[in-house]
DNA sequence: CATTGTCCCTGGAAGC
DNA sequence: TGCTTCCAGGGACAAT
């Protein structure tokens, strides 16, 4: 399920091979990824353009046209973008006049935006890595958040990026229960959260990503961030500080793994 | 505005 | 072997 270290790895991954390449044409195999305009009038509009950049914000991709249009991609569950020949999961193909782009997505939840300007990702809150979300940012966000911390991590509009490993990853690096409400943590806690966050993230990315499901680099390879989760899918295993079992709870539906002795 | 629940999707694993 | 159930879960949206 691609976060924002996957995001990243893709961006990354990806730009050399398409940065300056120009679309020749678009193969739709699931228009309902199409969130706008009309797939019709994606088909229509995207060929011709070149592709000038390619970036991230939260977790969507932006990829910058020379007609000044955004095509914004978001991978959702289980997308991911291939360089190589599609399989039975392939929904979408943008054609180049180099390497094809395939969009692969098992479970049918990613979305594709053909837009003007970027507004779609106006709500989104600050970069977890950027010089705008500091310490004092990011008490200030939490204040007055009365929902359990593990919940509000994952909203988008506080901060974008972090998804449900990542939040568990951070929340026990800094030995914060997941049903804390976001308001009761201490300044301490919060400076500590703060930089387990950051720390998680800064790892996955340099890990190329966790692949515990259906995530691929764009070559195809697995990442390896997976391997150095502490608690993340691991439920029922010894927590890696203490031995005790990490135990699995359900918060606003999303599965949620913790260490119920390190984490307070 | 904050919060919570439902829905969209499908494959793989587990249980019977 | 084959059926059912559960699990993975981001974000749009509606309801409170």
């Amino acid at each position: 399920m691609p976060e924002l270290p996957e995001v990243e790895t893709i961006k990354n991954e990806l730009g050399p091979y398409v940065v300056g390449r120009k679309i020749t044409g678009v193969t739709l195999l699931w228009e309902g990824m199409v969130r706008h305009p009309s797939a019709e009038e994606l088909r229509s509009r995207l060929p011709g353009q070149r592709i000038t950049g390619l970036s991230r914000r939260g977790k969507y991709l932006v990829f910058s046209l020379d007609s000044g249009d955004l095509m914004i991609i978001h991978l959702k569950m289980s997308g991911t973008l291939w360089l190589k020949p599609p399989d039975r999961f392939t929904r979408a193909v943008i054609h180049l006049d180099g390497s094809d782009i395939f969009f692969r997505d098992p479970r049918k939840f990613g979305s594709i935006w053909l837009v003007g300007d970027a507004g779609i990702l106006d709500k989104l809150g600050p970069e977890p890595l950027g010089p705008d979300f500091t310490p004092d940012v990011f008490a200030r966000r939490l204040a007055g958040r009365s929902a359990p911390i593990k919940a509000v991590l994952l909203d988008q509009t506080l901060l974008a990026g972090v998804g449900n490993m990542y939040a568990d990853e951070a929340l026990f690096a800094a030995k914060i229960h997941p049903l804390r409400p976001a308001s009761s943590l201490s300044p301490e806690e919060t400076t500590r959260l703060y930089g387990a966050i950051r720390q998680v993230l800064l790892s996955g990315i340099s890990h190329k990503g966790a692949s515990t499901e259906t995530f691929f680099r764009p070559d195809g390879t697995r990442g390896s961030a997976h391997l150095q989760f502490q608690v993340a899918h691991r439920g029922g295993k010894p927590c890696p500080v203490c031995g005790t079992p990490i135990q699995r709870l359900a918060v606003r539906n999303r599965g949620t793994y913790f260490c119920p002795k390190c984490q307070h």
